[in-house]
RNA sequence: GCGGAGUUGGUCUAGCCUGGUUAGGAUGUCAGCCCCCCAAGCUGAAGGUCGCGGGUUCAAAUCCCGCACUCCGCACCA
């Protein structure tokens, strides 16, 4: 065949963009890399993909679903780290141009290198003429940031700097205090967002696979580091993940380990019962996609290349025609990170309480100040002291006595004589703790592709895109026989009924009957109905399978009720 | 960012080296004819500032320069 040439993945992106799934934005100036638009298409199977998401992470486990934010202040960023981790400086070397992380080459070198040291005193040090570049060998460096969050500004004057968000997930931590409230306490507490996201990538090629912006459905789920348990976990735990843990990964290895979640679990391969309950139900969900087993795989992320926020991390990742292996979900254990910097970034407590089942008796230290010392020998710095001292932890204030014999506030000196300690008991009926955080996040562009692509075949030399029924943008096709003798009336009104009963369905009479139906293979559509003349006699239409091209013949009166249950999804 | 290749109606492409009349074809789309089941046929129509900008020339899709984008490698991808 003259296209034998052509990958899938080549004929899938020129069918997408003819028939209107998606399309690099932009184009009358030129195209902008990284940025997509989608049509008609595209745009009801994402929202149908969104939907089956929906049913499967959310509605199913009572779990609430918010919309925050695109854009939050710098503080929020910085919170959650991502300024630190997202803003690399990055040396460009005068002679090769290659780029190199300039933290990365000084360290190679063993020089001191600081937290927030500045891009010029970078610069400097690494052109004190000793730091090579691994390329070409040459000592002369431009150090700049390099900042993969998108920029903006708050307010008319651009009073404030501010961020696109680069994940959903920092709406939900920061919001977290109301919705736990609105949630009336529940714990374990999910929280859904499904949205856009903003990454400004170096170099985004590969089309729809990495973009500048994308959209997300993420879960966190917070539950109590006391009580880890998934309850659900029974309904899993003997399903089997192919899995690259971290020793196989440091290996090399690409076979994964066939491995049922109990054994993953009991074996330490998967940390978190959360973790693995979701992913899990991620496999499920990229079947339902139409993604066969054997071509996905959990994938570990090594401690060097894991998230800033992650103590555990597993990509999802299906395989794709072009691509390889392509991240379409990311399962992380995020721990209390999140929520413990914003909590001491925002300085509002973020901990949630549970009654305790039985009171406990506990002893803490407890801190007497002595008001009066430090009225007479303050007598100006009174409230500020005082206000610290109530800030500070017990046991950190006894710890600076013990050792020094004083303690510093505010600059100033306090004598041991102003502070007590005292060990107290007393009966506590709750438990104070920071949530612990799972997060299962999908990537949606990516599924749809990946959906797609398992979708395309070919038959006869013509694209089919076997989309699941429950999938499909359009689910059914009505066409006239022919154009004529009352048959393009009688599809007209076969057409409405089925729309007025909530299917996607269009209307096609251009052609012959042949090339619709092929029209219709292409875009996945799963089923065509055709008026014929018997239809004129009797009131039966033929409904014909996208997949088989057997028809049926049935009654235009059970036609609706018979199309729905094709459509419906039954559960996994 | 670097190196290489590329960008021509909706889609796929010929033409470019060797500058020269209305940029050719296939397919698709639309209208009409025909048509009782899988891209059939016939007739007709619409659709292109040849990626963008500049230069050379009497004349540029064609030669030169810059930029954007795409693909393949390298680097980057929290």
């Amino acid at each position: 065949m003259e296209s034998k040439r052509e990958s899938k993945a080549d004929k899938l992106a020129e069918l997408a963009r003819r028939r209107g799934f998606f399309w690099q934005a932009l184009e009358i100036y030129g195209g902008v890399g990284g940025f997509v638009s989608f049509g008609e298409l595209g745009v009801k199977l994402k929202d149908k993909t969104i939907r089956l998401w929906r049913d499967y992470f959310i509605h199913r486990h009572n779990f609430t679903e918010v919309d925050t934010p695109l854009i939050s202040p710098y503080v929020v960023f910085e919170a959650s780290g991502h300024v630190g981790s997202f803003k690399d400086p990055m040396a460009e070397c005068l002679k090769c141009h290659k780029k190199f992380r300039a933290d990365h080459l000084l360290m190679e070198y063993n020089r001191q290198i600081s937290e927030g040291m500045s891009i010029e005193d970078t610069e400097k040090e690494i052109n004190k003429g000793d730091v090579k570049c691994p390329e070409c060998g040459n000592t002369k460096w431009s150090v700049r940031h390099f900042l993969t969050m998108f920029e903006t500004t708050i307010g008319p004057y651009s009073e404030s700097e501010g961020f696109m968000r680069p994940e959903t997930a920092q709406g939900i931590f920061t919001e977290f205090k109301r919705i736990y409230e609105i949630s009336r306490g529940k714990m374990p507490l999910g929280v859904a967002q499904i949205g856009k996201a903003f990454r400004n990538e170096i170099s985004p090629r590969q089309g729809v696979i990495r973009l500048r912006e994308f959209s997300m459905m993420e879960i966190e789920l917070f539950f109590d580091p006391l009580n880890p348990k998934c309850p659900l976990l029974n309904q899993v735990e003997n399903e089997e993940l192919r899995i690259l843990p971290e020793d196989l990964v440091e290996k090399g290895i690409e076979e994964p380990l066939i491995i049922s979640v109990k054994d993953a679990l009991s074996k330490g391969i998967i940390k978190q019962e959360w973790l693995a309950y979701f992913m899990v139900l991620s496999k499920k969900f990229a079947i339902k996609l139409g993604i066969p087993e054997d071509k996905q795989r959990f994938h570990a992320k090594l401690p060097s290349e894991r998230a800033h926020y992650s103590a555990q991390t597993y990509d999802h990742e299906v395989l794709l025609d072009k691509f390889g292996w392509v991240e379409v979900a990311g399962h992380a254990y995020r721990t209390d990170y999140d929520l413990s910097s914003h909590m001491k970034k925002s300085a509002v407590d973020l901990s949630i309480s549970v009654q305790l089942e039985e009171p406990i008796r506990v002893k803490h230290l407890k801190m007497n100040i002595n008001a009066k010392k430090i009225g007479e020998n303050f007598p100006d710095k009174f409230n500020d002291i005082m206000k610290r001292l109530k800030e500070m932890s017990p046991e950190d204030a006894k710890r600076e006595i013990d050792n020094s014999g004083a303690i510093m506030v505010e600059g100033l000196k306090l004598p041991k004589e102003a502070i007590e300690f005292v060990d107290t008991e007393e009966e506590v009926k709750v438990r104070r703790f920071i949530p612990h955080v799972v997060e299962p996040s999908f990537g949606i562009e990516r599924l749809v592709y990946a959906t797609l692509e398992h979708a395309y075949s070919e038959k006869e030399d013509r694209a089919i895109l076997k989309i699941p029924p429950y999938l499909a943008p359009i689910q059914a096709a009505v066409f006239p026989l022919v154009s004529k003798d009352k048959l393009q009336e009688k599809s007209i009104a076969v057409w409405e009924d089925l729309r007025r009963k909530g299917i996607d369905a269009i209307y096609d009479d251009s052609g012959s009957i042949g090339r619709r139906y092929a029209r219709a293979d292409e875009i996945g559509v799963p089923f065509a109905i055709t008026i014929d003349y018997q239809t004129l006699d009797d009131d039966t239409v033929t409904i014909r399978d996208r997949d088989t091209w057997k028809q049926k013949r049935l009654t235009i009166k059970d036609l609706p009720d018979h199309l729905l249950g094709l459509l419906r999804s039954s559960d996994p």
